[in-house]
DNA sequence: TGGCAATACTG
DNA sequence: CAGTAT
DNA sequence: GCCA
């Protein structure tokens, strides 16, 4: 669509593509901005003041109030190698590079990849093709509360006191989202390690699971600028396509006669320990933007290091761990404080 | 003019 | 290590 | 591209 913060999207993307990495971030801290406005702007004059928004942006926004859109917008939105890169990077598992050498080699459709006999996809790309119709489909609410349900039921068994917490995009309050991110926890330390293998398991044995990639991170405190706590941390996550039935879903009936009843569905599922769960619900309720803003503000201007699992003073060489004793902060009013500093935490 | 989030797995 | 994922 |  012709919003600014849509238009300046599409070049952060097209720099992506040409793997200029400066210009894409400047373009998506911009568009970030813009997101994060409690009102759409009205014109030009509103973006005096705003950080992150240079001449270049600002010329591209002020082109889109006086001609409702931007030539340079325009002229990436046509061009034969964004449009093809776009589709290539679509496919789960694929990135840039990938996208780059099949668009060299003169391919131009996801069809003819598929037909391309000398290219060699890998597991995560033969899945991302294999449920392309599906898992490229924006993902519904009502659909993520569908396949909470499934997972609940599993890790409930498991572990009857389980807690779990749908994340990402629809803990910001999306209708829609591209996949669906649940944080699980059990409150007894060590009782985490089990549970997704647990769930994987009982997925693939109920026949629902298409693709699994299960993680088991290691957190290496050692690593940090403090040697006196040796310990290792560790916090499972998993990346799944599961199959969602239609029936499944609140409010949807299961189209008969023609075709499946039902759909492949994009789902991570992250086990952090107890005493992590704060980072980990900080680090998985994004947006990417945010996660990153966040993330370097606190190293440049605190001199802290945030990453998932925890937050690391290199001015006393401590661990903050006062935020595990956690408070319920609503998504709204986390969102504003942090933007008033960082730019926002919207899409 | 340098730097841009940080980390884990696959092949 | 390069590439992709979060 | 924007900023320190």
């Amino acid at each position: 669509m012709g919003t600014p913060s849509d238009a300046l999207e599409v070049l952060a993307e097209n720099y992506e593509f040409i793997e200029s990495i400066g210009p894409c971030l400047g373009f998506r801290r911009a568009a970030s901005v813009l997101k994060s406005l409690p009102a759409p702007l009205r014109n030009i004059n509103d973006i005096e003041g705003l950080p992150c928004l240079g001449p270049e942006t600002k010329a591209v926004i002020q082109d889109i109030f006086e001609c409702g859109s931007s030539s340079k917008v325009e002229e990436v939105l046509t061009d034969e190698r964004y449009r093809t890169l776009k589709i290539f990077t679509s496919v789960f598992g694929v990135g840039p590079k990938t996208a780059e050498k099949w668009y060299r080699r003169g391919l131009r459709s996801l069809e003819q990849i598929v037909s391309d006999s000398s290219i060699h996809l890998n597991k995560m790309q033969i899945a991302g093709f294999q449920y392309y119709e599906d898992i490229s489909k924006p993902v519904s609410k009502a659909e993520a509360e569908a396949v909470g349900h499934i997972i609940k039921e599993i890790a409930g068994c498991f572990s009857p006191d389980v807690t779990m917490t749908l994340t990402g995009g629809f803990r910001r309050g999306k209708e829609f989202g591209h996949d669906v991110d649940f944080l699980l926890t059990v409150p007894r330390p060590g009782k985490e390690d089990g549970l997704l293998p647990a769930v994987i398991d009982q997925l693939r044995i109920q026949g629902l699971l298409l693709y699994s990639d299960f993680q088991e991170s290691t957190f290496d405190l050692s690593r940090l600028p403090n040697r006196r706590f040796e310990a290792m941390d560790h916090f499972q996550k998993c990346f799944l396509i599961v199959k969602l039935k239609k029936e499944q879903v609140v409010g949807q009936q299961a189209e008969q006669r023609c075709g499946r009843d039902w759909k492949a569905v994009r789902v991570d599922l992250v086990a952090p320990p107890a005493e992590r769960y704060a980072f980990a619900l900080l680090g998985w309720s994004g947006s990417t933007q945010f996660e990153r803003d966040l993330r370097r503000y606190s190293r440049l201007e605190r001199n802290m290091l945030l990453d998932n699992h925890a937050l690391f003073d290199k001015t006393t060489c401590f661990f903050c761990n006062k935020v595990i004793h956690q408070r319920r902060i609503p998504m709204a009013r986390c969102d504003s404080t942090a933007s008033a500093m960082l730019t926002a935490n919207q899409d």
